[in-house]
DNA sequence: ATTGACCCTCCAGTAACTGGAAGCCTCATA
DNA sequence: TATGAGGCTTCCAGTTACTGGAGGGTCAAT
């Protein structure tokens, strides 16, 4: 199979599917022509690492995934491990963004938007009165 | 003022600073030894950027909220409208996090975590059942 | 033979810094 | 006066995970 056909089948661009063979997370052969041949299962890892970039696991815990996924010998809290700590950090960007949010929308509701200049958002953001 | 002083006074790092500079958000003059030279509007500049950072406004936002804080012509509504935009951002950010939290949760309450290789993350993410 | 759709590699750019190397400058102390 | 610590300078590289583009082979069909 081709590379057009792979990123057709699993979803992933063919650019970053190179991206991935750069980076030594799959490893197709190669056709007499130079073109990369993948099989079945290349789809499937493609299929995977893209689910698991979706959930936002960082490409180092997709390869720790992927290498538990090939490991028939893998324990359950191996990747019940990886899917926490992402968990933990997940909620962490969250919170963070939410407190953006929290100040963000009180800084929007409190600034007229009309022609004056006046702004209680820039009042925010600067640490001194603003002059005149 | 050297570099230090202001990145003390501005909660700045000096190395930021000097990324500030070289994008062009601020302008210091330099001493005869070759230092740069800032004032204390420099201090309130750095201030307002590491605000507006913390509050996750981009670079480019924050050169125009700058450009806009200095502008005594300024309308707020200008500035309530990148703020605006930000925020809509921001809350598609925090939607998506929390899109992924789910499913995690979900996924993590279901793995058992102990030393049997059966894993319904590893399900999840896998397009195919796992072999034996 | 040519066309169009593939495929290849390599290079550069993204965002916003951060770390480090190599080398002046300055001030206080021995 | 020498020296050592700490601060300042520039420049280069690395981070994350791709993405776009240039320049150029390959293949199947017309």
């Amino acid at each position: 199979m081709n590379i057009g056909d792979v990123a057709r089948q699993s979803g992933v661009p063919p650019k970053t599917i190179r991206y991935y063979e750069d980076i030594g997370l799959i490893r197709p052969n190669r056709s007499e022509n130079g073109y990369r041949a993948f099989t079945e299962n290349h789809v499937h890892k493609l299929a995977f690492l893209g689910r698991a970039r979706a959930l936002g696991f960082t490409i180092e815990d997709c390869r720790t995934l992927l290498s538990l996924y090939e490991d028939e010998n893998r324990e359950s809290m191996q990747v019940k491990a990886v899917a926490e700590e992402h968990l933990r950090q997940i909620e962490e960007k969250i919170e963070k963004l939410q407190s953006m949010r929290t100040t963000l929308t009180d800084l929007v509701e409190k600034c007229a938007g009309d022609h004056r200049p006046d702004c209680p958002i820039l009042a925010d953001l600067s640490p001194v009165q603003l002059s005149e």
